[in-house]
RNA sequence: GCCCGGAUGGUGAAAUCGGCAGACACAGCGGACUUAAAAUCCGCAGACCCGAAAAGGUCGUGGGGGUUCAAGUCCCCCUCCGGGCACCA
């Protein structure tokens, strides 16, 4: 049936005899206006910063080139699309850009599987996505287009990289890093979902010791939290996931000695543990820490059967981290037969090495305090350790334990601290510590540096270079000048470990730039998440071979306006390039703390209930969709199933109504297409459809400024296509003024625009009109035009509607009253009873409450 | 376990401030046009009861309670679904 939407239009039937009015075809209009818009690149360009306009930078994350398009990117740019075509009708400056994330994995997949280059599988994608973005109208500025991919891009990725490794920002560690065996490299901590892999479901990532090179986002880490509580125009959602991810969280570090034994290799040795509540350290009745902690390594160096039992638990956390259930795993320690000592209170508590505590949380180690924490209690419980009770409430001295509460409750049985507030005593009791030199107040946090090596070929190279006669673990950077530093073209991808350039001789060997003897190069690349952390400025100033951006013209765009994109990039990439952007502000590059201020993340496009893939077989494809309904229709579909921060489900018959209507509106405007203006006296019809006129005008304009609810705004546009039929007959019998059809049908075309560009264009120029219909401003909404003379109120009596009656809109209260009071229904229903009161809400209701 | 969303006809959904529940559309049914079909246009359409029909009545926004003249909307409790975090000391 869908087929025939297009071919029934396409005139291949023989012409008939009497004259047909011509019908909808948007494959013959789309093509045309394709064409016609690719050789106009100034059409959805920006203009000057002195234009006199207000700037808005509306801007939708750039896609993966995997080859295609998907229906989900169809959704997100067509919100994008539409948001800026508004706004360039309502008179700003808009810059609308695209470019594309290009380095990474699936490149070199691809080159392994089909044997070719990945710059070429990456360019020959960009290119067919390219030509879909234009066959579904999207109107960016290509003019700006970024690849990250290119030399003139990544380039700017090693300058800020040398930056930051002179800020000592960037920096080289050996630290357990996650390793994914199925890309053969290594993730941060922000790409691993769950223990697996963020690109790999199936597969567990591993931890390897590893020497990587790390970005010092932790330093920002308050910043990053902070800016959270200001950040208004973002999702509560994304800000909380943020705030998780961050994990702040105020404490006490305490160093607990271990407890001097005859000849102990660790006496001397010291225990720091951290807790959130030190005010409970009196309750301590054990040292707990983690298989890895070094004090662990010490104590088993000389007991084997201890040794043995900590691999084992090691081990079984591997097990547990494959089974995808690291929470899950039951709690269970051993004893070290070591002791160590409380600096509050001089108690020695055993040590113990749990499985359960964290080696890369805080100290790695922690005070158990059975009687005020959960976790505590069960251990303790299972093991038979102390359990002694050191705060309550004050009108409660036995609460059931564990009990946690601090807001409330006093300390009790804690030497001289007895008595004090927890709160209070959590400040003074780290003072103490501090002030004994045993301890300190901390903020830890749960972001960990960002490790940004990968062991990949389709990557930016990291500019340093490591000389023998200098120092092989001194790190030299790349001077400035030789940047960029070229990813070599030709290369052999294979799946084994370790990092391919390795394998390229004339990328490895080099000289070094402080001695001028050999040398080789870094041969890791950088991680993906680097070109998309920053790629929105160069936006800005896509051609500057001098810089990444003139700060000028970012601070003129800066902040992003409107950020939309998927809610899967939450952590990942909003807190990578929020990070980015106070590196760039403290290097004096921009003005602006935060890179967006308003993100908008939509819903999934699901089919049958379900998120699309290949498994399932509920795939939409876009081309598929615009050959059969056309962009416009698909799009405008995108937007009218939902509201676009729901998930969307995906209806080929939706989309073929959207056709209808399309159609509908096609042949209501080419028909009244030769109506002009000329004064004329208004009639009731006049007046009538002036007012749906404004009000769906209104409507719109007011979905744009609020709530995105496009589904709503495309709905009043149909009512108001509904009520131009039905009058139909009006206007053709000359009852409704030439003026009048004209603005209106003039008017819908515009307000059409931002959802549906070939359909309006097409219209547009059907009318006579010059230029482009998304550049003329945005009709304005006459309140008085739109205000309705005669109302309609419901007459409830207690409650359940009786009755409709119609009013004069500017009727007072006392009229509303009587007019209810007298209607057949009301009276029948309330003679011979006792009327409570009567409730009127003047231009709403009017309840009668009787007994 | 904790933190966010969500649940409304056969379906997608609407109701933005507590005021006519189901706009708009999809699918469906009936009619007009047609030799016929498609397309197009017009009409019907929450469930149940009563009735030949018209009319009328009852119930109805996941479940239970509450506030109110009035609750899809506010408050309390619960169920289910989706997402995020998860031994974070």
């Amino acid at each position: 049936m869908p087929d025939e939407i297009l071919m029934s239009s396409n005139g291949a039937a023989p012409a008939p005899e009497t004259e047909q009015p011509e019908r909808y075809s948007p494959a013959a209009i789309e093509p045309k206006w394709q064409e016609r818009w690719n050789a106009d690149p100034s059409l959805y360009a920006a203009e000057p910063h002195d234009c006199g306009k207000p700037k808005f930078y509306c801007l939708e994350m750039l896609p993966y080139p995997s080859g295609a398009l998907h229906i989900g990117h169809v959704r997100n740019y067509a919100i994008g699309d539409a948001l800026a075509r508004f706004m360039w009708m309502r008179g700003y400056n808009v810059l609308h850009p695209m470019g594309w994330d290009a380095f990474g994995l699936p490149a070199e997949n691809a080159a392994l599987k089909n044997n070719i280059p990945p710059r070429e599988w990456t360019l020959s994608n960009i290119a067919s996505m390219k030509k879909q973005f234009q066959r579904l109208g999207m109107g960016f500025d290509w003019s700006t287009e970024v690849t990250t991919c290119l030399p003139d891009y990544y380039r700017w990725n090693q300058w800020f990289f040398l930056k930051m490794f002179e800020q000592g920002l960037a920096y080289r560690k050996k630290s357990k890093v996650n390793w994914c065996p199925q890309c053969a490299t290594v993730l941060a901590n922000e790409q691993v979902i769950g223990g697996r892999c963020w690109r790999h479901e199936e597969t567990i990532v591993e931890q390897r010791d590893l020497t990587q090179w790390f970005l010092r986002i932790t330093k920002y880490a308050d910043e990053l939290l902070d800016g959270l509580d200001t950040m208004d125009g973002w999702p509560d959602k994304v800000r909380t996931m943020q705030r998780n991810w961050i994990g702040r969280s105020e404490g006490t570090i305490v160093d607990f000695m271990v407890a001097n034994e005859p000849g102990g290799a660790t006496n001397g040795t010291k225990i720091s543990v951290f807790t959130t509540r030190v005010d409970t350290i009196f309750g301590a009745t054990s040292v707990q820490v983690a298989p890895e902690h070094a004090v662990a390594k010490a104590f088993a160096a000389t007991d084997s059967v201890l040794a043995g039992q900590i691999d084992e638990m090691i081990a079984q956390q591997v097990a547990a981290r494959e089974a995808g259930d690291v929470g899950g795993i039951e709690k269970h320690g051993v004893a070290t037969g070591h002791f160590a000592v409380n600096p509050f209170n001089g108690e020695r508590v055993p040590i113990w090495i749990a499985n359960y505590i964290l080696a890369d949380y805080g100290t790695g180690a922690i005070m158990s305090v059975p009687a005020h924490d959960e976790r505590d209690f069960e251990f303790a419980t299972k093991y038979g350790l102390g359990i002694k009770r050191v705060v309550a409430p004050v009108d409660e001295p036995e609460p059931e334990l564990p009990y946690g509460a601090e807001d409330d409750a006093v300390l009790i049985d804690s030497g001289e601290w007895t008595g004090e507030a927890c709160l209070e005593a959590q400040q003074r009791m780290a003072a103490f510590a501090k002030a004994g030199g045993f301890g300190s107040p901390t903020i830890t946090y749960r972001l960990k540096d960002w490790g940004v090596s990968r062991q990949r070929y389709w990557g930016t190279p990291i500019p340093m270079v490591y000389c023998m006669a200098c120092g092989e673990d001194t790190p030299i950077p790349v001077p400035e000048a030789a940047l960029p530093i070229l990813l070599p073209e030709s290369i052999e991808i294979t799946q084994e470990g370790g990092s391919p350039l390795g394998k390229v001789p004339a990328f490895v060997n080099t000289t070094c730039p402080r001695c001028g003897g050999p040398a080789r190069r870094e041969t890791d690349t950088m991680d993906t998440f680097v070109d998309s952390s920053w790629y929105f400025y160069r936006y800005t100033d896509a051609q500057n071979d001098k810089a990444p951006f003139d700060s000028e013209k970012a601070n003129y765009w800066f902040p992003i306006d409107q950020y939309i994109g998927g809610v899967e990039h939450a952590i990942l990439h909003l807190i990578y390039s929020r990070f980015w952007t106070k590196v760039m502000r403290d290097l004096g590059l921009i003005a602006n703390d935060e890179p967006a201020a308003r993100l908008f993340t939509q819903g999934m496009v699901i089919k049958d209930g379900a998120k699309m893939s290949k498994s399932r077989g509920n795939v939409v494809s876009p081309d598929d969709m615009i050959d059969r309904y056309g962009a416009d229709a698909a799009r405008m579909y995108s937007l009218f199933g939902g509201p676009p921060d729901r998930d969307l489900e995906w209806s080929e018959e939706g989309v073929a109504g959207i056709v209808r209507f399309l159609g509908k509106v096609f042949r209501i405007v080419t028909k009244y297409a030769g109506f002009t203006g000329g004064a004329s006296a208004k009639t009731a019809d006049d007046e009538f459809l002036l007012r749906k006129y404004h009000q769906t005008l209104a409507k719109i304009t007011q979905d744009f400024s609020g709530r995105w609810h496009f589904n709503t705004s495309i709905s009043s546009i149909m009512i108001l296509v509904n009520e131009i039929t039905a009058k139909e007959a009006a206007i053709d019998a000359g009852q409704v003024s030439d003026s009048t059809v004209a603005e209106i049908i003039k008017g819908l075309v515009q307000m059409l625009a931002p959802f549906a560009p070939f359909f309006v264009a097409e219209l547009w120029e059907k009318l006579g009109q010059p230029g482009a219909v998304f550049r003329t401003p945005w009709p304005e909404a006459d309140e008085e035009l739109a205000r309705e003379s005669e109302i309609e109120i419901p007459v409830q009596v207690n409650g359940k509607l009786v009755t409709v009656i119609k009013l004069a809109a500017e009727s007072d209260s006392d009229a509303v009253k009587a007019a209810a009071m007298v209607d057949e229904k009301v009276a029948s229903r309330t003679t011979g009873k006792a009327i409570v009161k009567v409730v009127v809400v003047p231009g709403k209701l009017v309840n009668v409450v009787v007994k």
